[in-house]
DNA sequence: GCTATCAGGCTACCT
DNA sequence: ACAGGTAGCCTGATAGCG
């Protein structure tokens, strides 16, 4: 590797040190660089050290102005002297180190092989309790090192210590002495481990490789001295390969889907109990570290990729972030063309980021075009039919946004918001001799945005390019090798340019923001989207079904593919008068039926149904609806009667579990403006108050209707269930089978 | 006093 | 603190009705 294991920052004597960690052995230096932010003015108020540097503004390319740069000893500094007033000053020290010195952290490689430790544990669960407490015993614990050679350590059935096993497992632990700890979920399996020991009074200190106690945080931040935690579960949450192909991002789920094969069944939590002692759990203990190198070798590649092509040690790099990717990719240009940001996009643009709004949860612009059609529908009564098409094709964007942004040359010294006009809804170009400018509709804003880009390559625009380039270059090769490592750096390259570099520009807060991208690219962007609608509309009459961002779906019976992209090519270049590398894909579907937008179901060629929306697959769901809906879908695309199955389900003769709905807890319990008036909240203080469950972002709630009102599955009765309830859920289903075609056709066409 | 409707809050999902 | 967009379900307030 050629960058270090992990750097920390750490403040000792007032200053800021960087503590190293590579080839085992730690260093602490002072930081090359002491942290700083810029402004226009000067603190002379303030201790710091002031220098002065003329710069390109980001608010205005052109000119170069004089900023000072304000030096202090500490992170703290920067964020006890931020201000409307200063600017980067929200840039994480141990990337600023980064993007000042790009070849800072490469002079610490780690040059050793690594050494892994990939583990997983079991824990009892009281019978009716949600999940295991750091009370409850931890059962079985499999582990294995670079060689792949599982071990396990279990307790009997009877055991009501895990003492000698935790013991077992540490020594081993201390053994393998690993540099890089492969867990799925690491807020579960490293606090447990640990306070597991301290309630067996076994000492946790040499789990680090200082003899530095691991930290566990108040926020359950989870830390080991000297080693670097891989969270495989945080790969696979941010894995866009998955979306719609698996119903969780689960361990079992996600590795099922790249392939992993098992003569055992996983477990359920009842058998898990069980099992407890005996063979069966053991293995399927050693099965789910199976499954966490079969997906660790499916996004190692990767991780370890970014590390050495971006510069920056391991424990940044297997956390990676979209900001953080932009800081970094950006940011190499920022200092490269000499640039500051002075100010976030919020600063920049009040029109667009400081704006009344009505709602809270407003947007700041106008995003992408969404919305479903429905065609041809002249005999109303024919519903079942006429809402079924076969075949469906989608037509889609490739990368949509990137390549709009380095197609048009959308970048910081290319591209001006020039004025904001009463709307008008109707997109323009002028092509002035040395530039184009953009007449850009947005509905959110009110305004018809006037941008101005210069016929010449952006700096960022080009950076772009480059990453779809190399993105083409990985697909190409994996389409030959079909080695899904390739797919990761092709998927690598994807979401660099997606949102590491455009993802970042509409943000309020994001240093290196810049919003005129961001409003051009979602304009020009809906333009090419009804383009597209426009083309299939004119070639196949009341064909269009749905659209969403750079998708459309459409049917007809038979498609002249070569018609269909030529249309396109010329269309294209007519409408914005320039060379363009936007494509289409076409990919056919046996068939659909669509529900709303962003809801549907798909049938592929080999049969497989695919789910896609809330209405159709949300995890909240009860069994219940989803086995209807699943059912149903069947029925509907297999065009045979319902009726039995509806009238299945109306007898409503389910186990308790069947009905139980999820709900997750997404803010801190605090956090709710009304605590009564949210599902998630109420039955987490439910389960606090009776199951002592301790109310943690994240945590599931299994609950049921009853005549009581909401109610934990586990404090529930059958004979309480709100019957009439659920029968409305399945009446709400049904019609969801049956009403489609009964929506407005959206009038755009 | 009842019911229908709407707005606000929140979660889940799509691109 | 990458973005916007659609949809569903809950509660509480309010309008409309008799």
């Amino acid at each position: 590797m050629e960058v270090p294991l992990r750097v920390d920052p750490e403040v000792k004597y007032g200053k800021e040190k960087l503590s190293i960690w590579a080839n085992g052995k730690h260093i602490v230096i002072d930081a090359p660089i002491d942290p700083y932010f810029y402004s226009y003015g000067k603190f002379d108020n303030i201790s710091a050290k002031i220098t002065e540097r003329k710069a390109k503004p980001l608010s205005d390319y052109d000119t170069e102005k004089l900023f000072y740069k304000h030096s202090v000893p500490t992170r703290k500094n920067v964020e006890m002297y931020r201000s409307d007033a200063t600017f980067e000053d929200n840039i994480p020290f141990i990337l600023r180190v980064r993007i000042d010195l790009p070849d800072f952290y490469t002079q610490y490689p780690h040059t050793k092989e690594l050494k892994f430790l990939f583990f997983d544990i079991e824990q009892y669960t009281k019978p009716d309790a949600m999940f295991p407490t750091y009370d409850d015993r931890i059962t079985s614990i499999s582990w294995c090192t670079n060689d792949r050679k599982i071990d396990c350590g279990y307790i009997g059935k009877d055991n009501k210590s895990d003492k000698n096993l935790l013991k077992v497992f540490v020594d081993k632990f201390i053994d393998i002495d690993p540099d890089v700890v492969v867990v799925f979920n690491k807020d579960y399996d490293i606090p447990t481990l640990i306070r597991r020991c301290e309630r067996n009074h076994i000492d946790t200190k040499l789990l680090s490789k200082s003899g530095i106690k691991p930290y566990v945080g108040g926020r359950e931040k989870v830390s080991i001295d000297g080693r670097v935690i891989y969270d495989v579960a945080y790969s696979a949450m941010t894995d866009q390969t998955l979306s719609g192909n698996v119903e969780n991002r689960g361990l079992k789920e996600v590795s099922n889907y790249y392939g992993f094969k098992s003569k055992r069944k996983p477990l359920t939590p009842q058998q898990m109990l069980d099992y407890i002692g005996t063979k069966t759990l053991v293995e399927y203990n050693m099965d789910d570290v199976r499954r966490l190198f079969l997906l660790f070798d499916v996004y190692w590649e990767n991780i370890y990729f970014n590390a050495n092509d971006l510069k920056i040690p391991l424990n940044l790099a297997v956390e990676l972030n979209t900001t953080d990717l932009g800081l970094i990719t950006v940011g190499d240009e920022f200092r490269e063309r000499n640039v500051i940001a002075d100010g976030t996009n919020e600063q920049r643009y009040p029109e667009i980021f400081k704006r009344v709004k009505k709602h809270k949860d407003d947007s700041n612009y106008q995003g992408a075009l969404v919305g479903v059609f429905k065609k041809g529908k002249m005999q109303p009564k024919n519903y079942s039919l006429s809402t079924r098409y076969k075949p469906v094709w989608k037509a889609d964007y490739g990368s949509m946004y990137p390549t709009i942004e380095s197609s048009f040359d959308l970048s910081p010294d290319t591209t001006k918001i020039v004025q904001y006009l009463s709307y008008n809804n109707n997109f323009k170009i002028e092509d002035n001799k040395d530039k184009f400018i953009y007449y850009v509709p947005d509905d959110v804003l009110d305004k018809t945005v006037v941008i101005e880009v210069k016929k010449q390559d952006g700096f960022l625009s080009k950076l772009v390019q480059r990453c779809l380039n190399e993105r083409a270059d990985y697909k190409k090769r994996y389409k030959k090798t079909n080695d899904p490592k390739d797919k990761a750096l092709s998927v690598n390259r994807k979401v660099k340019a997606n949102g590491g570099i455009y993802g970042i520009q509409g943000s309020a807060h994001h240093a290196f923001g810049f919003a005129p991208i961001a409003v051009a690219t979602c304009g020009i962007g809906r333009e090419c989207a009804q383009l597209l609608i426009d083309i299939l509309e004119e070639l196949y009459p009341h064909s269009v079904i749905e659209v969403d961002t750079d998708g459309v779906y459409f049917s007809a019976e038979e498609i002249n593919k070569k018609e269909i992209l030529d249309k396109f090519n010329k269309k294209l270049e007519n409408k914005f008068n320039k060379d363009l590398q936007l494509s289409i894909d076409i990919d056919p579907y046996a068939e659909g039926y669509f529900y709303k937008a962003k809801n549907y179901i798909l049938r592929t060629l080999d049969g497989k149904i695919i789910y896609h929306g809330a209405a159709m697959k949300a995890s909240s769901k009860n069994n219940l609806s989803r086995n209807l809906i699943k059912d149903l879908a069947v029925a509907k695309l297999d065009e045979k009667d319902t009726a039995p199955i509806i009238d299945k389900y109306l007898k409503l003769d389910f186990p308790l579990e069947d009905f139980a709905m999820n709900k997750r807890l997404g803010m801190n319990i605090g956090s709710y403006k009304n605590p009564e008036g949210s599902i998630s909240s109420r039955m987490a203080l439910q389960a606090k108050r009776h199951l002592n469950v301790k109310p943690e972002i994240g945590n599931i709630y299994h609950y049921v209707k009853t005549k009581f009102g909401y109610e934990l599955l586990q404090l529930a009765n059958k004979k309480d269930l709100d019957l009439s309830y659920y029968e409305g859920q399945i009446r709400t289903i049904v019609e969801m089978f049956d009403v489609a075609s009964e929506s407005k056709i959206d009038d755009w066409l």
